[in-house]
Order: structure tokens, then sequence, then C-alpha cells
DNA sequence: CAGTATCCTGTTAGATACTG
DNA sequence: CAGTATCTAACAGGATACTG
């Protein structure tokens, strides 16, 4: 979220989506709501401060949303908005052409 | 480009996709073949050591085709391959998303 | 369990000036 | 026209330790 005055859709739709974690997070809770700690091992690699960070960006842009169950232990459940779930919608086919080329992809040079 | 060993197609996307500029270099370059001046003025904001960073990346990935047309002046002409068409294609949901919400997304508070 | 708080590093990106 | 080169600021992200 860092501009105002988008050029086109697209330029908006990576500004909410974009980064490295948003789109992984969006994907993981798309079937269901995930705990704190299930969606720390739904997206391999996140650090805590990367994911709740995340979770707050998103918990603004109205993607998602967040139940506090006040128990002992706490329990915290993170679920997609009717928001969440339209963009992850549009994220299929994205999805999709990255699995198809996913071998392509890994096969290029890095640098 | 930095990762080996993706977890699924969307991270694979991202990947290639992903930061501030390839998607709306590509989008430009959906329509028609455009000079690296053209594109600089379709891909607004957009500094030449960006432009060209991120066309060299999208060169490497296969994405882009260089086509260098001996002249004076130059004349450097930038075109999608068939990959790009393809990646193109799978971002029109996601461009489509993001100018339905536009406003929404304006209206979010920034941080 | 579900976070916070700090510190630290590498990358991204902007500004500016210059070139074949 | 189509780039290159250099410098610097900003930010994303990682490591580690701590808390209600």
């Amino acid at each position: 979220m860092k501009k105002q005055g988008y050029t086109c859709g697209l330029d908006a739709a990576v500004d909410v989506v974009g980064g490295k974690w948003k789109a992984l997070i969006l994907w993981a809770l798309h079937y269901a709501p995930l705990r704190f700690g299930e969606l720390k091992r739904s997206v391999p690699g996140i650090s805590e401060k990367m994911l709740i960070q995340q979770l707050r960006e998103m918990e603004t842009y109205g993607l998602v949303h967040r139940e506090v169950h006040h128990q002992v232990p706490p329990k915290v459940e993170y679920s997609l908005t009717e928001f969440g779930h339209s963009l992850n919608t549009a994220l299929i086919p994205l999805g999709d052409w990255g699995e198809k080329h996913m071998r392509t992809i890994e096969a290029i040079p890095r640098g």
C-alpha cells in the first residue's frame, strides 16, 4: 500500500498483493480458517515477525478477518473475508501458470 | 528470481512477476512491441535505470524479446514472447480485480 | 499459544550525471 | 535514442530474545 492514483488495475492489485508473502498467506487461508501457528506451518520459511506484519496489513485492507477466542492457552483464528476470497479467485490463473511452468522457472540462472 | 524449490505455483509466479514494475511492463507490451522510450512513457514514474534493469531480467526469464535495429538514431524494440503472453493472460483476472476495487484500495489509510 | 521488541543486513529503488 | 555509472536513501526481511 504505497501509492495513490493507480495507472491501471494491475497496478492497484500488485500494490495490494505484492511482496513476498501476502499471496501465499491468502492462498493458505483459501481452504479454511487457520490459527497463527497453523498458518506459520502452512507458509514454509516465514518468520513470526513477517507473518504477523503481513496479517496486520491484510486486516487493514479488509482481506483477512481476525477472531480472538479468549481461552487459555490463547486461540486466534484468521479467515478470509469475501473481499479476500475475491482476490484469491483472481489469483488462481496466476497460480496455475506458475505450477505449469515451475520447472522452466527453476531452471533460469539466478543472478 | 531468488529461490529454488517453490512450495506452490503461486510462489513461483510471484517470484517471476513480483516487484514493483514487471507486471506493468508486461501489461504495456501486451498490445504491441514498444521502443525503449515509448515503454518509458507507457509506465509512468519508472526511471530509465529500473526500466532497463527489469527488461534485462525479463529477457533472461524468456518473457521479453529484444530486437536491435542498427540505425542512426538507434532503435530497439521490446516485445512479448509466447511465454510472456501466457503470463500476461494469467494476469488478466488480477488486473480486472484491481480495476474493480481501485476506489476501495485507494481509500485504505496508508502506513 | 500468539504474539512484541530490537538489532542488523541486503536489496530495491530514486537522483543525478554521463556516453556511443 | 538507448542506454551506463555511481551514489545514497528507504525499506523489506532475517535473527534473536523476551512476554501476557
